[in-house]
DNA sequence: ATAACATATGAACGATTGCTCATATGTTCA
DNA sequence: TGAACATATGAGCAATCGTTCATATGTTAT
């Protein structure tokens, strides 16, 4: 590998984050990154859902949207309560928005 | 499937951006949702950077980033300019940096 | 206790992804 | 022009991902 820079990368390697929260951030956007997550989450926008309303509204199997919520709950993106039979999930917290919103942002320009 | 929501359904429904802006938007972070472009992202952070700089910085091949790059760039995420045999690389706009950041405020905090 | 409903979960399968390897392209200098 | 260097790219392969299907769990009402 290649020409000279390794006062250069001193610099930039001190300046980097940690590589465990590097990964922790590539893991995070691998959530957003799926157009089943960024519906659902578009869907939770407003107001709090039940799973059958979000399968409904995105025809899609009750299962693969359990599946998909269980991933963005891990990643702490939603949360959930019941209330009977019926599991009522929404975003977690605002940065949820302020992500899409800056991705939105970018791909509108 | 399931219990009533035709109402809520409805209004929601209309709230939701095309299903093309929403694939375009999970395609977008499905870009920011690797560790090694995470990576490179956070090199070009500060200044721009020669790819071969930026391989030596990951340890990678030369091959491996030029493919990511290439994605990178195919997102309008970041430019390039060559100078000679050399070609640099830096981010694309603020929106990157944004991203990131939010993105790093979710996971720690 | 049993039926009906809402949700969760594990296994499996096809599709996508990120890397490697070999090689091509572009640039400079002798 | 040819050699050396920097970067780009196509094919192939292992690993990961998102869905489906079958079934389990949790809750309510009879």
């Amino acid at each position: 590998m290649a020409h000279n820079h390794e006062a250069l990368l001193k610099n930039i390697k001190a300046d980097m984050p940690a590589d465990e929260l590097l990964q922790d951030l590539g893991d995070l956007f691998k959530i957003f990154g799926d157009t089943t997550r960024i519906k659902i989450m578009y869907a939770l926008y407003e107001d709090e859902m039940c799973v059958c309303a979000i399968a409904d509204l995105l025809s899609m199997t009750q299962s693969a949207i359990s599946h998909q919520l269980k991933a963005l709950k891990a990643a702490n993106l939603v949360s959930s309560r019941r209330e009977g039979k019926t599991v009522y999930y929404r975003l977690a917290d605002e940065h949820v928005k302020s992500i899409i919103a800056q991705g939105y942002e970018h791909i509108t320009e």
